[in-house]
RNA sequence: GGGCCCGUAGCCUAGUUUGGAUAAGGCGCCGGCCUUCGGAGCCGGAGACCGGGGGUUCAAAUCCCCUCGGGCCCGCCA
């Protein structure tokens, strides 16, 4: 006997005695949606219903008395999984499950299904891409960024064990301003090899060539304000400029060479950003001299990200390039079509999407739950140069997804929130809809320092990576006055699996629409973040099934009498309906929030109750079978959030 | 000015989609545990008018309206 969701079985049976007792007592037109609850306390039983309040009104009776009817009905009847029925509180229906036989089957459940435990499939599984990370090649992925990968990753491995056919792609954003800038500067410099990691080192040169030709920029337009006397606009621009003067001092301290020398190179030319944004447009062109540039710049940065992120455990099925959709004219044509429909409109030399007509004709703003009085403000679509904007862009790959997929989901931040709702309706106006329903923008909170705003254009930021080392620096420390006995190798092997394991925890325990800041104690904190704990609890479980002389030969499930073993029980049933609604709602903070709560009810049975050697052997045995069940259930539940559990630590 | 998100003990968070019983954890604080299987642990205690005010309801942290505080967006950046 067993099941693939245990909690389940108890609920269908609750729920048809129910139904069945509502059907013989009352009037089918009176009886209310039936809808089980868990109630707050375990005292009141697993499962609790409280329509009598709703059927009291309708009949005029009293809840209570309701109540007690149902359960005296409901007892009379046959069941199974279930103990007892009781009326309670002021007119609950509280359903109590017989431990004896519920033990039994999800004990053997558990360790029967072992590594599928609670991954209950969907019925119709659907081809998914989920996008992520997406960090643009121009710098390393510092930790604002880096709730993206984590949370991307942790929705794609819950996906996938749902049943669905994942895809990760990975979009690499290299057309652009900005990729112009740092190509400019690479050249400027020789086109040096990178010394150390290739995404940090671009990343310097990145910061110190956008400085200099923001200051530049600025300057010709503070002088152009003066001339025709804007002083508000003069003053405005020179704040501005002041700010970047402070980094240039503070990029000149750090990296005196790189700096001069890019000083020099940008003072020689006539007119930098002229140069600059002819890369830009050589590069959409698909000309061969800036495509060698960029692609290069561009390489090596993403040479560096597939380092940190492998080192996590996080990898892509697709490289999706920006450039080829362009060089390939799928921006080109879906720009045609666009222009075609009336929602596209000219700005002088500048072409707009009426994102606001498109929402009204297609009467769209309460799916997407808009105001009508809101105006959404219309999309720039190509430059009067000519060359076209990321969101622009980002329409023909949307297209491009849909067509490879039945479902997109994005993980982008929620500034972007504004355009992926403008290019959601433009995939209306092209006529794509429907497959714009199957669009997902999941939208994280920004990460942030308690000092400063990070910001990778002026260089402010931490690095993934800084926290990452730092993090397991931290771990071996732990380990090293936890575990001195162990070697050298070992020691690196479990700081390493420690430190990753608590920054994924930190990043993953947070509700993903909250602002999360970040500290270093924060994430660093082993004696408050949960990762290490969870796994120092898979270790303790799996170390007491090690020092098992043999599996549980003849357990007796009726033995586990303890109010925690009932609860360690009770908890393991519930895995499978946390993960679908995990799954269902892209939660993967409730994976991490599960885990938590299973490794402290463990650890209280496991400081409460001895294991082997209680007394009778077949009390002995329905534990072990509990100790690895929990163990298991540990083990997947961190499985799907990417986490490693170890078996010793 | 408009739009979106957040507000729960000193601090960090769960619970809000789908209203139900005593608002749940952790950190920190106070007091205990060499109890056998791993002390990255366990047990106990103090600590919250769920930002504020109205409303709907038998019942509101949860739904509606107003309001205050913080963040983000409204670019020929991405």
């Amino acid at each position: 006997m067993s099941s693939i969701n245990p909690f389940g079985e108890f609920r269908n049976e609750c729920e048809a005695l129910l139904k069945k007792a509502l059907d013989s007592l009352f009037h089918k037109a009176s009886i209310p949606k039936i809808v089980l609850e868990l109630p707050p306390s375990i005292e009141f039983g697993e499962l609790a219903s409280s329509l009598c309040f709703e059927l009291a009104k309708q009949l005029g009776e009293k809840p209570r008395g309701l109540a007690e009817r149902i359960a005296n009905t409901i007892s009379s009847m046959q069941f199974t999984m279930i103990k007892s029925v009781e009326a309670a509180g002021a007119g609950y229906i509280n359903f109590h499950i017989n431990y004896g036989k519920f033990a039994d089957l999800v004990l053997e459940s558990v360790r029967e299904l072992d590594e599928e435990y609670g991954f209950v499939k969907i019925e119709t599984p659907r081809k998914i891409i989920v996008e992520h990370t997406s960090v643009n090649p121009l710098h390393p992925i510092h930790i604002g960024q880096a709730r993206n990968p984590i949370l991307g990753d942790a929705i794609a491995r819950i996906l996938r064990k749902r049943g669905h056919v994942i895809s990760t792609h990975y979009y690499v954003d290299d057309v652009g301003r900005q990729t112009a800038i740092i190509a400019y500067g690479y050249q400027k410099l020789g086109k040096p090899r990178p010394k150390g990691k290739p995404d940090h080192f671009i990343g310097i040169i990145y910061t110190i060539t956008s400085c200099l030709i923001e200051m530049e920029r600025l300057k010709k337009e503070i002088e152009n304000a003066e001339n025709v006397s804007l002083n508000e606009e003069a003053e405005k621009l020179k704040r501005q400029l002041d700010d970047w003067l402070s980094i240039a001092v503070e990029l000149k301290e750090k990296y005196p060479k790189l700096f001069n020398r890019l000083l020099d190179e940008v003072k020689r030319d006539e007119n930098p950003e002229q140069t600059i944004n002819e890369l830009n447009r050589n590069y959409e062109k698909g000309e061969e001299k800036a495509k060698e540039i960029i692609r290069e710049v561009a390489e090596q940065c993403l040479k560096g990200f597939r380092e940190t992120l492998s080192r996590i455990g996080i990898f892509f099925d697709s490289w999706d390039w920006e450039s080829e959709f362009v060089w390939e004219s799928h921006v080109k044509k879906t720009m045609e079509k666009l222009r075609e429909t009336p929602y596209v409109f000219k700005c002088g030399n500048v072409l707009e999407f009426d994102a606001e007509k498109a929402a009204k004709d297609f009467n769209l703003k309460p799916a997407l739950g808009l105001k009508e009085d809101y105006e959404i403000p219309s999309l720039t679509l190509v430059r009067a140069d000519g060359t076209t904007l990321y969101t622009t862009r980002d329409i023909a790959y949307s297209i491009w997804k849909l067509d490879k997929a039945e479902k997109v989901i994005n993980v982008i931040g929620m500034e972007q929130s504004l355009a992926q709702l403008q290019l959601k309706l433009a995939l209306y106006a092209l006529g794509y809809g429907k497959k714009a329903e199957n669009l997902v923008h999941f939208a994280y909170n920004l990460v942030t320092l308690p000092s400063y705003k990070m910001t990778s254009r002026k260089g402010r930021y931490i690095t993934f990576d800084q926290v990452l080392e730092e993090a397991v620096e931290r771990a071996y420390k732990e380990v090293s006055t936890r575990s001195p006995h162990l070697s050298e190798e070992k020691k690196r092997e479990i700081a390493e699996f420690v430190g990753t394991g608590a920054v994924k925890y930190a990043l993953i325990e947070v509700d993903p629409s909250k602002p999360v800041i970040f500290t270093w104690e924060r994430v660093l904190n082993f004696e408050r973040n949960s990762a290490p704990y969870i796994q120092y609890t898979h270790a303790r479980a799996c170390s007491i099934i090690r020092k098992a002389t043999s599996p549980p030969k003849k357990p007796e499930y009726k033995l586990l009498k303890q109010p925690i073993e009932h609860e360690i029980i009770l908890m393991i049933s519930r895995f499978p309906e946390t993960f679908i609604d995990a799954a269902e709602n892209l939660k993967p903070n409730l994976i991490a929030e599960y885990a938590n709560l299973l490794a402290d009810k463990f650890n209280t049975f496991y400081n409460a109750l001895p294991v082997l050697k209680a007394q009778p052997p077949e009390l002995s045995d329905a534990r072990l079978a509990l100790v690895d069940a929990t163990r298991i259930v540990l083990r997947n539940a961190l499985g799907l959030i990417g986490v490693k559990a170890p078996q010793k630590m």
